[in-house]
Parts: C-alpha cells; sequence; structure tokens
DNA sequence: CGTCGGGTTGAACCTAGTCAAAGATAGTGG
DNA sequence: CCACTATCTTTGACTAGGTTCAACCCGACG
C-alpha cells in the first residue's frame, strides 16, 4: 500500500521525548491526543483544591495516559516522567475516525476506556479495606506482573519513583512505606536496596496481599504497534 | 418517521423492574447490555477474593450501570437494588451501532466511560487522602448535588442504603459512619433521623470536606431520553 | 567538603477499628 | 392489631495501626 492512501489513523503517529521531570500535561490543559508510553516510565497525579497531590498511577511500557480528558476535553490530572521516557502521541481525532472505521478499532478503545476504570474500582478497593502492609505487597506484585509481561524479570526490578509518590499512590505517608520495605526485608519477602526490589517470597507476599490464586487480570490487546500504528486486526 | 424504518438504536430500549434487593446483575455474569436507571436506586459492589465485599457506587435516576463489563465481556462487578427500582436495557450491541452511525453517540458514549474512570480516580483520592468526617461530608454533598439535579431537594433526602454499605463505600466501619453522622448533627450541620437527612450547614460541609469552590463536576448529557431512547442529537 | 534531596528509624500521639451491649425499626405472622 | 423477630443503629470502652515530629544517615553533586 502506498503511504499516502492509507487513512490517517494508519500512519505511524508522532513521538515524543521526555527527560526525568518533565510534564506531559498538566491538570486543566486542553486535551487534544492520547499517549502511549513506549519507554520510560511516567506517573499521573491530581491536584486537590487545597494544593495536595495524590498519585494515581504509574505509566510503563505500553500503558496508556490521557484518557482523562476524554470526558471534559480539559485534562484532569497531570503527567510528568519519573525517568526520561518517550512516548506516542496519538491525535484524538484520529483515534476517534479509526474507532469509526473499523470494528475492533472501535472495540478495543472502548475496552482500553473500561478497563481503566475496573483499575480505578481494583486500587479504590485496596486503598478502602486493606492494611498498609497488604496494599504494599499488592503494589509490588501488580509491578512484577507488569515488568513480567514486558519480557523483563519479575523479581528484579527499580522503582522509578521516591518513597513519597509510592505513599501517596498507596494513600500512606513515606515513613510508612520505608518502614514496611524494611519489614518485609527483615521477613525474609524481599531484598530492598533504595529504588531496586528484589522479590523473594511470592507465595508470602500474596498470602499476605490476600490473593489465593495467582492475581492475573486481563492484558488487554495493545491499541498501539511498536511502530506507534494503530491495530487494525486481533493481536 | 415510520417506527419500522428507524434504525434499531433508534427503538425505544426496554425496560426491567428490580424489587428492592432484587439484583441486577452478578460478578461473572456475562455482559450484554447497560443499564440506566429510571427510577429507584441500585448499589454495586466488587467481591474479593477472601469473601469481603466493598461498595464502589450508588446509582439513582439517569446513572448507568454496567460499563464495567465492556471490557471482558463479562461483569466485574455486581448490581443489586437498594429500593424497588426500574432500569433501561440497552442492548450492547445496539449501543455500538449507534455509537458508529451517529457521531455525537460515539462521543456521548466515550465521554461516559471516561467520566467513569474519573469518578473512580476522584473516590479513590478521597479514599486515599481524606479523614472519615471528610469523606462523609463529600459523601453527604456528592448526594446532595445528584439529587438537586434531579429537581429534588439538596437539603433533604432519604439515604436508601444501610450504614454498613455507606461504610464499606468510604472505606470505614459502619460504626465510624454512625458516629460521624451523630458528630455532625451535634454540630449542627445536618440533621439525621435514621436514613432521612437534612443537611443545615452547607458552608461548614464544604469546608470539612476541602472543597472551596461550589465542587461541580461537569453534568453530562444523558444517553438516553425520559423513554430511554438514545440521543442522537446533543441536549 | 558542605549541602541537599531522599531514605531510615524512633517515640509519642491519635484516628478509626474492634468488641460488646443495648435501643430503635421494620417486617411477619398470629 | 399486636407481639415477635430480624435487622439496623447507636453508644461505650479498649486497642492497634498509621501518622506526626524529629533526629540521623547516605550518596550525589557543586
Amino acid at each position: 500500500m502506498d503511504a499516502d492512501v492509507l487513512p490517517a489513523h494508519r500512519r505511524a503517529c508522532s513521538r515524543r521525548r521526555l527527560v526525568r521531570g518533565e510534564s506531559l500535561c498538566t491538570a486543566g490543559d486542553s486535551f487534544r491526543a492520547l499517549h502511549v508510553v513506549s519507554s520510560g516510565a511516567l506517573k499521573c497525579f491530581v491536584t486537590s483544591h487545597n494544593g495536595a497531590v495524590q498519585i494515581t498511577g504509574f505509566q510503563i511500557a505500553g500503558d496508556i495516559v490521557g484518557l482523562d480528558g476524554i470526558d471534559t476535553g480539559l485534562h484532569q490530572s497531570g503527567a510528568v516522567a519519573l525517568v526520561d521516557a518517550e512516548v506516542f502521541v496519538l491525535p484524538f481525532a484520529q483515534c476517534k475516525q479509526w474507532s469509526q472505521e473499523s470494528a475492533y478499532g472501535q472495540h478495543l478503545l472502548m475496552r482500553t476506556l473500561a478497563l481503566e476504570s475496573i483499575r480505578s474500582q481494583r486500587h479504590m478497593l485496596a486503598l478502602g479495606m486493606l492494611r498498609a502492609d497488604q496494599r504494599m505487597a499488592l503494589f509490588l506484585l501488580d509491578f512484577s506482573l507488569r515488568y513480567e509481561r514486558l519480557g523483563l524479570s519479575r523479581t528484579k526490578f527499580v522503582l522509578g519513583m521516591p518513597r513519597q509518590d509510592i505513599g501517596s499512590y498507596l494513600g500512606l505517608t513515606l515513613e510508612t512505606v520505608s518502614r514496611l520495605l524494611s519489614r518485609l526485608q527483615r521477613e525474609g519477602m524481599l531484598q530492598v536496596q533504595g529504588r531496586s526490589i528484589d522479590l523473594l517470597d511470592f507465595p508470602a507476599l500474596r498470602r499476605l496481599a490476600g490473593l489465593l490464586t495467582e492475581h492475573r487480570c486481563t492484558a488487554l490487546d495493545p491499541i498501539v504497534d511498536g511502530m506507534g500504528r494503530l491495530a487494525v486486526t486481533p493481536r
């Protein structure tokens, strides 16, 4: 196929590089595009009236940023790079077109949106009814699973964010996070060295988190391929 | 227009009546349709592995139930009627068709999905960084606003759910909920009689919740009209 | 070498949870 | 219509898990 006969949504999209600490968007910015992380890591956060911030999520390769802008056309949360990162830029108009022209695209976009709210709900559940140590275990297992999906080690990984951010995400103080990591290390469940984590005892961590079964939440097909092209056929 | 030339998504959809305590769907059910509450009230909840339940939301007239099934095709949460209720049944295939044929439909469906995840995020923020009394105040103000939008009193209303459910929603125990209501009454912010609430001091409640401004989160156009027909033009 | 952001650890305090008992309410059946 | 029961609600006393405040440590960087 010739490049210029391809519908807009089939062309590879542009990319954007972010250096550590650089912000991708800020709450209140007008929403034009979705972003898919291709490398590095971001954090998303909302700011409350009094100025306090709460981290709402951490995104690594394959994760989507910016869905919060769809509703009002303004971003509801900010996103900044935890480490140097690169993202694909998917103009939202293009996504809409894609969704109208391809039944699979429509399906995928809706699933992506729905999944986002399920993730929030699951996290809500964690914040609402788990003890601090259980939240921490869940957090670590979640990261482990996500790194594994990227083909990386599920036992050894580096958390790109400071204790403060982990605390904010889990509804805890940074001191509690620090104490918990120390305690879990003392109890032999993991090894921690600054931001480097080495999970040693998965069964124990799962038991702590209250997971009976290996909690594999559905992995959604990515909406873009490695080159940043919107998917048009399954898998 | 003749009824039989209307596209499927323009025909009034069916309804379903639920008696108090009856369940609309259960986690694991296969997902076929979205539901829009037309009267009464529902609660949605997720069940964790160990059997504990957490309420994820309360739906009153105009609210949508069932978005959680879109991702996997299976409902992730259950929904039961708090009081006798009626819902419109929107077969999901029909929604998809509507979304493909009408740009406005596509827009509205996406906004609805996105709004859902923003709501979850906002609630996450509340669970993660607010004290119990602040969560309670926010909860009451939210209900007040929603009743007001339905043209009902924003000061006097009846909470259809037991303390236990409020607690579960807010990440608190039923005793704490009870104590908080008693305390807020003692402090003159409201009057409580069983499940009947009368908000007396909005400024104080807002101050408590940490809301500087009157927190009016965007009201999304309803996706169905009063007869259960999918909207095709704004407003 | 000093400073600065991030991390660890300790002690005191406090919020919300737990356990327990009694009071209200609503629903049921005689 | 009333009595009985089940459920919901309130309140108290006690406890524990997390926060707060504060000191100290470590490594990076000018």
